[in-house]
DNA sequence: CGCCAAGTAAACAGAG
DNA sequence: CCTCTGTTTACTTGGC
């Protein structure tokens, strides 16, 4: 079975398959085989290469989907002795695509395109949920050594989020103005032998830091949870949109027949197989729609969307696929998963993430 | 309506 | 002298 995605600029663009299992057995979820790298968020599109720091990008060109070093740095295995804080945040250089988790645009009313316009830039210039206080704590949690000279808090911010790229400088100032004035931040003098530059570093104080992580969860739970997935009201103007003549393929197992539409960049922009769709569906929105198999060209499925062995043992799969247009995520026919538990699903994991993905056990904090 | 957190702007001083 | 850094104050805004 084939899943054409559409109104891809260029042939050549390719829609890279990600494979994440999640144990959803005994009401918990835990994330298993996959990393945290795997860039499961719904409100992201990984930065342009270009917009990475050098950190991120070379982990982005390097690093495979699925990163063992990322694996075992966060979630426990392996070489614990940097990361055996419950807070570990290192995943941040290893998915740099995956950060910033830029918010949702959330478009009630489709902007108009002329004809062969490109899509406007989304996401990426919108500006951030987050607070000064959790971006200081990300930059600040992303360096090797846990504490930054307020000039890398700045690029590390500019470098994941480019809203600041092209902001006016006042937001610096709000950054200053964040560390001195917030107790969950504490100044380190530099050591005097090897101090290149002004300024002091910058750390987190630990007695803070579930404080910072908690808001940081709750930024992206309440982002991703104010995208309603059903019954938008403008799903039901009874909007439509036509199909692109221009496809790309993407290849998905039989298993697979729900896809989430978690993003679009693109007002034009709609999932290919919503041309059975019981409602139409609306570009940046997240919707839950159903691919009808016999719809689609059956293709031999590729080495990359192999189905994870993990499937066959209670663990529910998901693919995700993403474009610079938007982002799926494939479900299984047979989970039998509702929307709410899919956004659930999402919302778990992306928590985890945030948190480090190991605030399960943090001792009960969900 | 009040409180609080967060964001923004501005002024100022000190260091490099 | 200029720029950057750090502190402080004041005001606005939005959520609860």
């Amino acid at each position: 079975m084939s899943l054409d995605l559409t109104e891809m600029k260029n042939g050549s663009h390719t829609l890279p398959p990600f494979s994440s299992s999640l144990a959803a057995l005994g009401g918990s979820l835990t994330l298993t085989s996959s990393p945290p790298s795997l860039p499961l968020s719904p409100v992201s599109f990984p930065p342009s290469p270009t917009s990475l720091s050098p950190a991120a990008a070379e982990s982005a060109r390097s690093s495979s989907p699925v990163s063992d070093l990322a694996a075992s740095q966060c979630l426990g295995q392996g070489d614990t002795s940097d990361q055996d804080d419950l807070t570990c945040l290192s995943w941040l250089h290893q998915r740099g695509d995956l950060l910033p988790l830029q918010p949702l645009t959330k478009v009630t009313t489709l902007p108009q395109r002329q004809p062969g316009q490109l899509p406007p830039p989304v996401a990426a210039s919108s500006k951030p949920p987050y607070s000064f206080s959790s971006l200081i704590f990300m930059a600040i949690e992303d360096s090797p050594q846990k504490r930054l000279p307020v000039k890398d808090i700045y690029g590390w911010i500019v470098s994941n989020f480019p809203y600041y790229r092209t902001a006016t400088g006042g937001w610096r100032n709000s950054v200053r103005h964040n560390l001195s004035l917030s107790k969950s931040f504490r100044r380190i003098q530099r050591d005097k032998s090897q101090s290149v530059g002004k300024g002091s570093l910058w750390c987190v104080c630990p007695e803070y830091r579930p404080a910072l992580l908690e808001g940081l969860r709750k930024t992206h739970s309440y982002h991703g949870t104010s995208s309603c997935l059903i019954n938008k009201p403008a799903l039901l103007d009874g909007t439509s949109y036509e199909v692109p003549a221009v496809c790309d393929t993407v290849e998905i197992s039989d298993s697979l027949s729900h896809a989430l539409l978690l993003s679009s960049s693109s007002p034009q922009m709609h999932t290919p197989f919503s041309e059975d769709l019981p409602c139409p569906l609306t570009p940046d929105h997240e919707e839950l729609v159903t691919m009808e198999p016999h719809e689609y060209q059956l293709h031999e499925v590729s080495e990359d969307t192999e189905k994870d062995p993990l499937s066959d043992s209670g663990y529910i799969e998901l693919h995700y696929y993403e474009s610079d247009q938007c982002q799926y995520l494939v479900l299984p026919s047979e989970s039998e998963l509702d929307l709410e538990t899919v956004e659930i699903l999402q919302l778990d994991v992306e928590a985890q993430e945030a948190a480090g993905s190991l605030l399960d056990l943090a001792g009960g904090v969900y």
